[in-house]
DNA sequence: GTGCATGATGCGCCTATCGTCATACAGCGC
DNA sequence: GCGCTGTATGACGATAGGCGCATCATGCAC
């Protein structure tokens, strides 16, 4: 079933969908997140960038609701939500691993 | 089953391919092309964008091998490969009227 | 209250990329 | 060959966003 096209505004929001996971650092801590709930301090230490990056990129991340945070005392613990990420992900790593295979076949066969 | 953390070059590899979907326009040539096979000139038509951005959005989805082109006498005939895309963007629509629904639920209850 | 720790935010720099214009390249008719 | 059409590419300005530094806000201990 080709459904039609996607309305202008459709397309921009799945964009912008797209753009929060298109930064390796995002991506790196939705990852990270997805092992378990985390404080910031453990994610700074994980990703090796500054506190006012992680804490900007995490607030991106919140606002599109792809992850919550949680009171923990003085500390937040941030945890990934739902498993969206997850698939997709799965996908594009089938899909890049399906194409090196057959870059591989072509230099065989060259 | 949760598989541990990707590796940083593959953190990399799967970001890039999210941010080639992260710009409306190659979407919209994407799902343009979803259609049909279509020359450069329709999708010029069918965007508003100049030729040369055209040409240059989809030499990048060309290269990462999602789309594909085909002379025919002197134009390109351009279609999309694989219903890779279509996927991710079916799970991120369906995500985002969730994410909507939830909204409204919100503002009802409150 | 003060002090200390954790996280958020204002500001600026810098790089990447969008998008256009002008130009070069390729394929067809003549 | 020449011209014409269709596509790709170099150069450029403009804007967005990454990233850090310094600072502010918040919550706990005392």
């Amino acid at each position: 079933m080709a459904q039609g096209m996607p309305t202008p505004e459709a397309l921009e929001e799945i964009s912008q969908f797209f753009r929060l996971l298109s930064e390796p650092t995002r991506l790196q801590l939705l990852c990270q997140l997805r092992q378990g709930s985390m404080d910031v301090a453990s994610l700074i230490e994980a990703t090796g960038f500054s506190q006012s990056h992680i804490s900007r990129q995490l607030g991106q991340l919140q606002r599109a609701g792809l992850v919550t945070s949680e009171r923990d005392g003085v500390r937040l613990l941030y945890r990934a939500e739902g498993q969206l990420v997850d698939d997709l992900c799965l996908l594009v790593q089938t899909r890049l691993r399906q194409r090196l295979a057959a870059q591989l076949q072509h230099l065989a066969v060259s």
